[in-house]
DNA sequence: CTCCGTTGTAATCATTATAGTTACATCAAA
DNA sequence: TTTGATGTAACTATAATGATTACAACGGAG
């Protein structure tokens, strides 16, 4: 099992938007750079969007940050692209038969432990802001 | 996106067979407390043998643990079960282009990342260990 | 030694998510 | 009005999951 790549790419096009302030960046432009199809650039572009993150232009084409770098964490953008249920990182098997005192109880011990476990990943993800990212990366391109 | 069951239902069969020692526990009797086909237990509980927790009896039917509660971790489980692989928990877009600058860089950067958040999680289920779970358990069921 | 219930495992199936692709209506600027 | 871009539906291929059937292999009870 993986998390979608919606979530990876999601990054890439934002970093892109960022690090190419001056281009007018179409879908087409991005697919190249992600290596996928334009559409797909488009779709995971629209849940950006939806989420406030982004503003697309019509006609000519183009994108722009709707938020300042410092203010988008990557646990935003992973929410933005719908890739994991909130609360419901683990599969639990549905139904367990309530007559065995374990199958009755069980679900309800472990889901604390798994909702802890899922807000720890989701954490790490809060406290990185695409500035950071942005600041490693260009830094990276630069040398 | 959800993590496969097999890591929920591993937990619940090692916690019945914690509960029930007395029981001889078949793979029919622990599918019907999950709620779920034996075909499907005794593939989790081959999975469970191979990474050595359990002992599992051919002929009568039957199974024991191989280690004590204390020293089974829920990551050990999760692992037993191959619910994620290691390190990729996040699904990266296969070759972005290597002809621009984020392209060829951000898969490095975001990396570093992913692999916290991925770890952060795996830690919450490493602190954790069947015998605290199946104390919980136990107590919620003599309430 | 044979019988019987159980395990181990292959094979098949339905369902779902992902990602790619084509097609086309809609939009906005030149 | 033309042109090139976005938004989105529809379809496809692929893979993972979980359920199910079938059956060989095993091992204790009689």
């Amino acid at each position: 099992m993986k998390i979608s790549s919606r979530f990876t790419v999601a990054v890439h096009i934002l970093s892109l938007v960022s690090i190419e302030r001056d281009t007018r960046l179409t879908s087409e432009f991005i697919a190249e750079s992600v290596n996928t199809n334009a559409v797909v650039i488009r779709r995971v572009m629209g849940k950006l969007k939806n989420a406030g993150l982004i503003e697309i232009y019509r006609g000519q084409g183009g994108v722009e940050l709707r938020k300042p770098l410092d203010q988008i964490t990557l646990l935003e953008i992973y929410q933005a692209v719908d890739v994991v249920e909130e609360g419901e990182l683990f599969q639990f098997h549905q139904n367990p038969n309530p007559n065995c005192q374990v199958g009755a109880n069980i679900q309800d011990v472990l889901e604390l432990i798994l909702l802890k476990a899922q807000n720890a990943m989701e954490s790490v993800l809060n406290e990185v802001t695409l500035e950071e990212l942005v600041t490693v990366l260009s830094k990276k391109i630069g040398s």
